[in-house]
DNA sequence: TTATAAAAAGATACCATTGTCCTTTTATAA
DNA sequence: TTATAAAAGGACAATGGTATCTTTTTATAA
């Protein structure tokens, strides 16, 4: 469903507001190494998100990722949205480029509820919500449970 | 979500069973053309549709593609699984590995209700049920609605 | 039986996503 | 002020999905 990029983006941000509550500043390193993803290609999806201003970033010494006035409270959609545009929010099940409500494919009205309830997760759901369910050992970021 | 070769596929079996309804056997330029997808790519499809006996064929003059015993009573589930694997109804909204509902990520219980949503609407409609939708008027299969 | 029409098959090309590497810029610590 | 550590950026490589073209096989109609 979600591209890899995605996928990476919104792991790598998690993390990065995991690190930011015990006051820590990951690096790309870091950051790839615990959602397991390939070093330079985080960087390359970390510099999208930092571009976009979706998180902050500081070179340098002691430079890495954070939130700025620790705000995570960006929603998956944003995110997503610049992953991988909108399209995926939109788009016909059944690959038709002129399917609507007058006009319906055969799995119009079923296809669009679900998709629809993706957007609604999408939206509801934020990075902050999602490390709080981390922090409070509801769920985890990757096969290690790591807090430390 | 599904990939373009499991929506001409899907398109084009819905397509044939139209034409079958009238004792017509299309090939695949004219599959190719109703439902606007590149007319070799299309064959490439319809084959993999073929090979795993979703839908016959018959070479030579007067072929084409067509159900046996008038047998379109497969399910989307059947075609989605021959054209991208079934990964796509179990994969982590998350892209996680290990994600479980032992050891679930921030996203796996919303997510799996989208998934499986999706799962039930592959499994529930076939090509027959969507065909019947078009010939009742309640669905197109392009922007063109062509019953001739 | 032969010409023809059609699917099957194989080889190849294209393009977007994913992934790597190397250089440049920038900030900090020493 | 200089060495160092880090992100940013640019160029490129690998992969997989999408697409095209040509040849081969097969069945039918004439």
């Amino acid at each position: 469903m979600l591209s890899k990029t995605s996928e990476y983006a919104i792991r790598a941000l998690v993390f990065i507001q995991l690190q930011q509550i015990q006051n820590k500043r990951p690096g790309v390193i870091e950051i790839a190494k615990e959602i397991e993803a390939p070093e330079a290609f985080t960087a390359k999806v970390l510099q999208i998100l930092t571009r976009n201003h979706l998180v902050q970033s500081m070179k340098g010494r002691g430079g890495g990722f954070f939130f700025k006035d620790n705000k995570c409270e960006l929603t998956l959609f944003d995110v997503i949205q610049h992953t991988e545009g909108d399209l995926i929010f939109k788009k016909c099940g059944f690959g038709l480029t002129q399917c609507s409500d007058e006009n319906p494919c055969p799995l119009h009205d079923k296809y669009d509820a679900i998709r629809d309830g993706f957007l609604q997760i999408a939206k509801a759901e934020t990075i902050c919500s999602l490390s709080q369910k981390i922090i409070s050992g509801k769920a985890v970021l990757n096969r290690l449970v790591t807090m430390n």
